[in-house]
DNA sequence: ACACTACCTTACTAGTAGGTAAGTAGTCCT
DNA sequence: AGGACTACTTACCTACTAGTAAGGTAGTGT
């Protein structure tokens, strides 16, 4: 179906553009001008924008989630997992011009001028991200490499926290090497 | 002057709507309905936006890193030093209703739907705030209260991170004490 | 009394925002 | 062949965007 194809070029125009410029820089006429379609035909598929970031938000949150769980089930050490981990989203930053940030970011920062629904859903993916990290962290601390005081919980959101500040920063500063340098450090402090 | 005043209550207005919406949500009718005045006065102080933000985060970041620096400057332990750092971001974040992030970190987020001469302003306040960190954290190692591995710089890199991504999840999530959790725990880490 | 300036106002512009109603070309099913 | 459905199109809407030109007015200095 053409139909499938216009649909998802309009999530992957959009998701681009979002993690470009943010949410509130991103109109229907930009994603309609980038596909070769008129504005009233993105309408057609998305009649809502926040429909559309709602449904951008799902399918990203999908994507990530279970390539994050591929890592956790897969047999190799806790460390390795984080690494890989934080691999995700440093391939999100060093793609194209070096100017695109985690959906999940951007959606956060502008999350007062979205609908009190996508806030939650912004905040649940975060919550899944954490959870996942908590389960990778246990790991460590169990097989003896991780050494940290206190509850992985509180642990997993300070590194989501570094994660997502060290994308910002990196891309702010320009500097794509940046982000690897700062969950490099933090990995050597899990460590102990 | 009544000029002074209005000047000023512009940039306190649009200091609060970017910090709450963000950049490209705010606009001039915005801030003159907020304070009582026409949409062409608020061009009559600032003619472009551009130009607004510039003059906003001149003045932000003169404020924030002058507090800074009188941290810097007491007669304090270098934790306690950095935890009065980690809480002149808390006040913002936990003022009204607990939806305001750091101007510099929404900036920062937007920084494609500005223009470069903004981007580059808001990376400066980023390494003005990871240099006076570094001299913080130097501080504590030498002291003895802080102990970690590699050079400052990164370590300094690192917290900043931090800082502004726990902005960014305790308000996404709507939980105010998050951000103090999680820096709590870094400060523990940094004590080793 | 008069000019000058600072600080606004009214009234306007061109462009863009998200969104809609009605029409149309192609495809599928009976 | 006829009808229904999908995926658009053209043409339009209202509201809002940043920004401007010209005018008014209050206060100040001479």
């Amino acid at each position: 179906m053409n139909t499938v194809d216009t649909r998802t070029k309009i999530l992957d125009v959009a998701q681009d553009l979002i993690q470009r410029v943010g949410v509130n820089a991103m109109s229907y006429r930009d994603i309609s001008e980038a596909i070769g379609i008129r504005n009233a035909g993105v309408h057609y598929h998305f009649p809502t924008k926040d429909g559309l970031i709602t449904a951008l938000l799902e399918r990203y949150s999908d994507d990530v989630l279970s390539l994050l769980d591929q890592i956790i089930a897969s047999p190799e050490s806790a460390e390795t997992k984080l690494r890989r981990y934080f691999a995700l989203f440093e391939t999100t930053l060093l793609s194209g011009n070096q100017d695109k940030a985690c959906l999940g970011g951007m959606l956060g920062a502008e999350n007062e001028s979205l609908d009190a629904a996508l806030t939650e859903k912004v905040a649940n993916f975060y919550r899944a991200n954490e959870r996942r990290l908590a389960v990778i962290l246990v790991e460590g601390q169990q097989s003896g490499a991780f050494k940290f005081a206190g509850d992985a919980e509180t642990m997993a959101v300070l590194v989501f926290s570094t994660l997502q500040g060290g994308m910002l920063l990196s891309r702010v500063k320009g500097d794509g090497t940046e982000y690897r340098a700062i969950l490099e450090r933090l990995v050597r402090m899990l460590k102990g």
